[in-house]
DNA sequence: CAAAATATGTCAATATGGCTGACATAAATT
DNA sequence: AATTTATGTCAGCCATATTGACATATTTTG
């Protein structure tokens, strides 16, 4: 056990929320989020692995999945925005976005204020598969759910949001917000 | 946190109101699953992105940061295991490896019964190395679940363990335990 | 208005980390 | 002795990421 976490250094924050635990919880803890380490991996894994099949035949990889993924979350978005989500630079989203536009699953149009900004849709052709993509991974989530208890849902949406960079959870509420309204009441 | 999703979806499928308890769990969520879908993207993406920084350090990747943390956690192993771990063909592995071996992170002994088989170890470089990789993810974790309450670690590592693909999840389970003993044992 | 900043696109070169196919070697199994 | 297994390796291809430089249109600013 000493090996694991060499003592290196033991969380000293204890945070807000109900338990906090104080100090007590502390040195079991520091090791058994190893577990935590690798669920997340094979979760994450065998998640992004059920669209790898679809895509496949449309000879697309996932960089068209989450391209088209966010653009038929929030329609009219900026290139820019996208950018950001992505955490890529503008010549690697070139490329796979020009492929969603040239095979009719986005398009482009011109900034009503700002004509320079060219603004994102999925048509209907992008709108189908990017629901068909995420049907398959609502399935496996909603699976989940059905296996666990009633809160379960909360939780982890609790929990994944706490895994997030402080910095950026905010915006990407707001994001996930926004996409919601955008989707349910556009 | 709740107002994330703004209860703002009305799927006609059925009437199950706030509960949607039993194990069915037929959710209206069949929707609300959407912000799993995106928070596990960005959880994912912050969670891989801390060691990233260190890794540029050393010239490594995020495939030579699972190599090592799998050979880490599982001392003696073989190159077969770990290929079925990480679901790539030996040929990706054998470039990522040989860099790892080289630079001493790694070592290979033979087999004792079975003399073809290169047993994979960490060295204690290479341990260093993994354990300061996964001192990052660790702290990100706990941070999580000390902004959340004591059943957090718990709920998490159900909703993670339900989100594997159910033929793999015995396995992936009986990886992770084996690999707690190794660590914590040996 | 002219100059500067912004939003986007594009060309070129490079790196990483996957893949397939073919072949090699040593050791175990039949 | 023949076959299968565990591993390694060569060679090439593909997808996706990077940086740097430059182009174009448009908006903002001095």
């Amino acid at each position: 056990m000493a090996d694991i976490n060499s003592n290196a250094k033991i969380p000293p924050q204890n945070g807000a929320g109900e338990g906090a635990t104080a100090a007590g919880a502390q040195p079991r803890d520091a090791e058994a989020a190893w577990d935590i380490i690798e669920l997340l991996f094979f979760a994450y894994r065998d998640f992004v692995g059920d669209p790898d099949a679809v895509l496949l035949k449309y000879a697309f990889g996932r960089a068209h999945h989450r391209v088209l993924h966010f653009v038929n979350r929030n329609p009219g978005m900026k290139v820019a925005d996208l950018l950001d989500i992505l955490n890529i630079t503008k010549q690697s989203l070139g490329r796979v976005l020009k492929q969603l536009i040239d095979q009719g699953f986005i398009v482009q149009k011109e900034g009503a204020q700002d004509r320079r900004q060219r603004l994102l849709y999925a048509t209907a052709k992008g709108e189908a598969l990017s629901l068909k993509l995420a049907h398959l991974q609502t399935e496996r989530i909603n699976r989940a759910f059905g296996e666990l208890g009633p809160g379960a849902h909360e939780a982890a949406r609790r929990f994944l949001t706490a895994m997030i960079d402080s910095d950026n959870r905010e915006g990407v509420l707001r994001q996930i917000a926004r996409a919601d309204r955008a989707k349910t009441r556009g």
